[in-house]
DNA sequence: CCTTGACTTCAACCTAACTTGAAGTTTTAG
DNA sequence: CTAAAACTTCAAGTTAGGTTGAAGTCAAGG
């Protein structure tokens, strides 16, 4: 006799986990999560879902993209329950990532600091105004955040804050 | 004899500072920069737009909103090149809300330590993937970012990394 | 004077991560 | 059995910060 009822119908999925509704059936398109369909077509969720969903928020709270964090998942084992080892090992990458977006945050203080003693904000020779060094040309595309993270590359980060005014 | 032309052209002003005429052009739209036209309706940018979009590109990398440049740019003087003070004024805005994402990315570093720690992970019980500790009903809107700063209540941040796979 | 490159406007598109709504189906409580 | 609540799919809309392209106009050099 089992209290806990072996799947999840979406409306449960949501309200435990704070998501909505609508947002699990978006990670289900992206293949993050998955679902059994009864007879009638409803999704079932199984209960790891629930671990699931929580690593992604954990994961978007880190800055990762669903695209990143499907990647991620992939590398977790599929069906059991994830070890403290690889937990461990995710983590350790976030820390590191976490780390390189202070450094970069810290860095651009140090600009935001030299630039008022120089008294400068001069296109190109202002270290602030520029992104890395190098201007321009960032290739085509949106480029809808102002500073490429881009590759790897260099590791300047974007903070975007979002909803301006409610 | 002035080499220094009075005016700039979009195109001059785009080389000049790194952005793109599009670019240009959108803020010209959002009024945050403007240009007198020729007798043929091209724009002549005075001077002085150079260190307004310089602004505008530093004030992008310290995560502001064009909306919030806007209105920051409202505070500066209209007309006259910005002194020492206002600049000054300024920087220490952009300098605390910097030294307020760190803080943030650090509690989130420090929450996914303790994560590792106890090994959950677990929904609304789990610090990490709880942006605030209240969960759900952010009120509708697109919510596109999974952390909301909304007002500067609490002020958690969230860090969005874009363009994934170029 | 004429060609070429730079400029103009305008509409449509791009990304990420969703939300909203319409129209219809399933489940469940009574 | 029925009514309401919860679910289904699908298309279209939202946000920010632009880019792209078409169709046409302006400016400058030869």
């Amino acid at each position: 006799m089992s209290k806990l009822p072996a799947t999840l119908t979406v409306g449960e999925l949501s309200a435990r986990s704070g998501v909505a509704a609508s947002a699990l059936r978006f990670y289900e398109e992206r293949r993050l999560i998955a679902a059994e369909r009864t007879t009638g077509n409803q999704r079932r969720y199984p209960r790891h879902t629930l671990r699931r969903v929580a690593f992604i928020r954990a994961a978007q709270r880190v800055g990762l993209s669903l695209e990143e964090i499907s990647q991620a998942l992939a590398n977790l084992p599929e069906n059991r329950t994830p070890t403290k080892a690889d937990w461990t090992r995710v983590s350790r990458a976030w820390t590191e990532r976490i780390d390189r977006q202070i450094a970069d945050l810290e860095q651009l203080k140090r600009k935001l600091t030299g630039c008022v003693g120089c008294g400068c904000l001069s296109l190109r020779t202002c270290a602030l105004s520029n992104p890395d060094d190098e201007q321009g040309a960032y290739g085509s595309g949106p480029a809808w955040l102002p500073t490429p993270e881009g590759d790897r590359r260099t590791g300047l980060v974007a903070v975007a804050a979002g909803r301006a005014a409610g």
